[in-house]
DNA sequence: GGTGGCAAATCTACGCCGTAGAAACTACCG
DNA sequence: CGGTAGTTTCTACGGCGTAGATTTGCCACC
């Protein structure tokens, strides 16, 4: 033993770079994250991490892959709205969790396992129910395409319910505000997504 | 005069910079994209730009602003089924116009006048239309957040209808696929678009 | 014409970044 | 003990964003 000037030990692989990672991006943030900054939290030269991941790239992949992961598939075999609502809410806490981090999954292709293994599992539900092959292979889309979209902007770090307008030049919105209380709740996420899935189950 | 030692002649101005740093990031793409390419490009010191633009982080801002600004407003007084059926046309027609650059449209809190108005626009249409207040009031973010998060999906450079995945694990999926030949199409869009219309419709 | 003022443009320099390529260390096997 | 393969580190390069000082171009006014 002879390195190790720094405070933590080495011993690197992925799984330490990553979860790493994620800590340090939820902390500092998207921007301030870096090669070099990660390779000191772990007491490691930067260049050590090249041997486990590619570059930098490859490390967001990484770390994109690793928190998605964190959301557990349901295995039930319950109909497929409860299905859908359950995944739904998963994700989303998942990107309360680490709303730094979630830019890079919704700006991401996310062919991981897991993620596959859960759309199946709900299309596989929605056609034992009936519903047609268009709207099911439509689903993913849409429903993903809301999440991701509305994800974004809630836990966007500054979120806020009503930019401020002109109430002359905007009375519609104006009059609506009340209605936006609770922005980001989960009754108002709630409510979105099943009107979401209320214009799946009735399409085709 | 004595500079101009590239070849743009300067007269520097705010629209000139961002039309020019659009220009540079359909071209290049975001991770190219900078101060110092955008000034070469401009014929100009980098340092120049800031005398317009604080940093960076507004010039991004400015870049997004410009290119959602050619999303044009529709001020006719049709159902507002039809206004956000034109709404949406247009916000994807510039997303496909300008692919690298959505992602910081879908990543950025949108204030501009453009986007208020067409959100007064629309959500007038709907009240007058006897919609109930809090499905008007959850309307743009339902609407954004599906719009945001599909297009940002379809417009991503590595965009495939479907990942590759194993037939025997996933047998829905694979039976599904012959639906998603038509990605990325109009046909697609409407075919989603008018799904979510159809659940907001029906909500409350 | 001269001159003062001022905004715009430029020059210089600093501290950061990602990473290529060469070198050193470590652990294990014969 | 020597070899050898995998890991970690060293060194260095080119590029980045931008702070601060400086120069330029242009105008109004004497």
């Amino acid at each position: 033993m002879a390195r190790r000037t720094r405070g933590t030990a080495a011993g690197l692989d992925r799984a330490r770079i990553t979860t790493t990672a994620v800590t340090l991006i939820d902390r500092d943030g998207l921007d301030r994250f870096g090669v070099r900054r990660l390779a000191d939290d772990l007491g490691v030269d930067p260049m050590s991490i090249y041997h486990h991941i590619k570059g930098k790239a490859a490390l967001l992949d990484a770390v994109s892959e690793s928190v998605l992961a964190e959301v557990t598939v349901d295995a039930s075999s319950a109909d497929w709205v409860a299905i859908a609502r359950h995944t739904a809410h998963g994700y989303r806490e998942m990107a309360y969790r680490h709303p730094r981090v979630f830019p890079l999954l919704a700006t991401r292709a996310q062919t991981s396992p897991v993620a596959l293994a859960a759309l199946e599992h709900l299309t596989t539900a929605m056609r034992e129910a009936g519903i047609p092959d268009q709207v099911v292979a439509d689903t993913p889309s849409i429903l993903f395409g809301f999440l991701n979209g509305h994800l974004l902007a809630r836990t966007r770090e500054d979120a806020t319910p009503v930019p401020d307008f002109d109430p002359r030049t905007h009375p519609t919105m104006t009059a609506l505000a009340p209605n936006l209380t609770d922005f980001g709740s989960t009754e108002e996420f709630d409510r979105m997504l099943d009107t979401v899935l209320k214009g799946i189950a009735q399409a085709g």
